[in-house]
DNA sequence: TACAGTAGCGCG
DNA sequence: AAAGCGCGCTACTGTA
């Protein structure tokens, strides 16, 4: 209540503005001697609100308010657009957001300037507890004590009735994200999560740049594969119905069990979470009738077709470019996740997979480069693990395929054949996930593979047996996990689990190996970015890939930049980062 | 009509 | 109890 007292509400105008701002800075100045407090403002924009029917986005919003707070407890807000440019801070104050890659361009939008110094309560709070949520307000009641903080849909239906209220609103988010800054800067000192942090903190404008430049996809040719895969998908239909003897739904995973189980009298191989009869991809193929073979390849085309074919020219600017959203914090361990569209997921194994990329170009005059880190979780791995055998293979040198060499241990043999070699893969990838002998059994029999439970499980004994320096490792994030209720990565990204459950015991071990990845990843999207000639740009990236339009005759240059930044790994870590890069006119060329 | 949950599946 | 980590998207289902 006393906190209240003391704000006054303030409805600045631009003649006034100046001065206000000027007088304010230095009554707090006297107030406060530490100069680095002073030096710090809270801003938020207030933008109107997200509507997709209206067409109104995160990236397009139209900045209506500006809050500012410089300790916390005062606050201004303005709706007066010509206040805005005097209200901003000036280069050498460090400016605070609650989440600044969306800040940054409602400002950019707005004409204002974007600050040189910031901080982010956003990257911070992930950092210190990637398990929840982290929205303002949730933020405000968690670490400040606010009772029930008043949401944006709240104060927005106020917005026109009763401005003052959105006004309060609005001066509250300033307020909040000055004091959260407060607790989270101490913090991340405590947990040794500062470098990180200053690494998120660089990859924002990097994001937004590769965001802004986006993608060039040719409409012509998925709109040319969206008529061909109908008439397929139409075709392959009506021979499923021919089998069945009867039409159904086949969307519908409970139709296609009533056929499948009910009609033809088949045997259900497996249950969904909730009990029912599963079809899904494993459970049809182990059926393995006419049937459900139709049904699987049906599925794949159906799926490509809604999610990608259909979809991806509604995303398309009016210059044929797609603007996929990239978090770098979407996920819990430092990977970006990728949304509207995800090209992550684009696909990339069957024929119609590689005609979608095929629809992934550059404009005329210009080249792609798409790098690849080579094995890159192993190698992390043989970088933890300093494993003999893991070493030998990726730091001395040489053609040396991995596979080859586990297949050899495996099998005790030296000349292995094409299915050995696919079972040792399945191992040497399903280590990083802490793969079991059921889960072994399931992939190996799901890929065509005939084995028993019993065989893979020797398979694994015999993996670590050689590999004994995975063995320890592992077993040592084990303990790690169980002891502390946390993991490091090489970074210092950590990954906070109880570690009572096998899951959980797995999740910490596939975290130093996937983080660990991520972060090398994001280092080289924040060097290459300073590296680049101009008009080269960093355009997608895909977890081990990162993808660079530029001009034709630079395509050589960028190359060779792109891999040398890309392979320089940081002091201390040993085990050498091949990249793999090729200049091609589309994405599908790149394998 | 809106939203949450489920099943299934695309990628690294 | 589940049995491989991390995501996002689509179609369907159930509820209000």
């Amino acid at each position: 209540m006393e906190e209240n007292d003391l704000i006054k509400v303030t409805t600045v105008t631009t003649e006034e503005c100046e001065k206000a701002i000027k007088k304010e800075k230095e009554d707090i100045f006297e107030e406060n001697q530490d100069a680095e407090i002073c030096n710090l403002i809270a801003i938020d924009t207030e933008t109107e609100a997200f509507d997709k029917k209206l067409g109104i986005t995160p990236r397009n919003a139209k900045m209506i308010g500006l809050s500012l707070s410089q300790d916390g407890v005062l606050a201004d807000y303005s709706t007066d657009k010509k206040s805005w440019a005097f209200l901003m801070p000036d280069d050498e104050q460090t400016v605070i957001f609650h989440n600044a890659k969306f800040d940054f361009g409602v400002l950019r939008r707005a004409g204002l300037p974007v600050p040189q110094k910031f901080e982010d309560t956003l990257i911070a709070s992930h950092l210190l507890d990637e398990n929840n949520a982290h929205g303002l307000k949730l933020l405000a009641k968690k670490h400040l004590g606010i009772n029930d903080p008043v949401t944006f849909n709240e104060a927005d239906k106020m917005r026109l009735l009763d401005p003052e209220v959105f006004a309060e609103y609005a001066r509250n988010d300033a307020r909040y994200t000055f004091r959260l800054w407060e607790k989270f800067r101490t913090e991340l000192d405590k947990q040794e999560l500062k470098e990180v942090y200053e690494m998120e903190k660089q990859l924002l404008p990097v994001v937004m740049a590769m965001e802004t430049h986006g993608m060039k996809i040719d409409t012509d040719s998925l709109a040319a594969i969206s008529l061909e895969v109908k008439a397929e998908s139409a075709r392959l239909k009506s021979e499923i119905f021919d089998l069945a003897g009867m039409e159904f739904e086949l969307n519908k995973p409970l139709s296609v069990g009533v056929v499948l189980f009910d009609k033809l009298g088949l045997k259900c191989p497996k249950q969904t979470a909730k009990g029912a009869r599963s079809v899904d991809s494993e459970s049809l193929k182990e059926i393995a009738h006419p049937l459900a073979v139709k049904i699987l390849e049906y599925r794949s085309i159906d799926k490509l077709a809604n999610t990608f074919i259909k979809v991806l020219p509604k995303f398309a600017d009016e210059n044929g470019r797609i603007h996929p959203e990239f978090k770098p914090l979407g996920a819990a361990t430092g990977r970006f996740s990728c949304a509207d569209p995800n090209v992550q997921q684009i696909p990339n194994k069957s024929e119609l997979g590689k005609a979608v990329r095929r629809a992934f170009i550059c404009d005329a005059g210009n080249k792609l480069i798409v790098a690849d880190f080579s094995q890159m979780e192993l190698r992390v791995l043989a970088h933890y693990s300093q494993d003999e055998t893991l070493l030998k293979a990726y730091c001395t040198g040489g053609e040396t395929d991995l596979h080859t060499i586990t297949a050899q241990k495996i099998f005790a043999k030296e000349d292995v054949d094409k299915n050995e070699r696919g079972i040792a893969k399945m191992i040497n990838f399903g280590i990083a996930y802490g793969i079991t002998d059921v889960g072994l059994y399931r992939r190996l029999t799901a890929t065509g593979i005939t084995t028993t439970q019993g065989e893979c499980k020797r398979y694994i004994d015999d993996y670590f047996k050689t590999y004994k320096g995975v063995h320890k490792f592992l077993k040592k994030v084990k303990e790690t996990i169980q002891k502390r209720g946390y993991v490091k990565n090489f970074f210092g990204r950590r990954r906070r689990l109880k570690g009572f459950s096998s899951r959980e015991i797995r999740q910490a071990q596939n975290f130093i190996i996937q983080a660990t990845s991520a972060d090398l990843v994001k280092r080289a999207m924040v060097a290459l970015a300073g590296k680049l000639p101009e008009g080269a740009q960093l355009i997608s990236m895909i977890h081990d890939e990162l993808i660079i339009e530029c001009r034709s005759d630079h395509a050589e240059a960028v190359l060779k930049i792109v891999v040398e930044v890309m392979q320089d790994t940081p002091e201390g870590f040993t085990v050498p980062m091949p990249v793999d890069a090729k200049i091609v006119d589309c994405w599908a060329d790149a394998k």
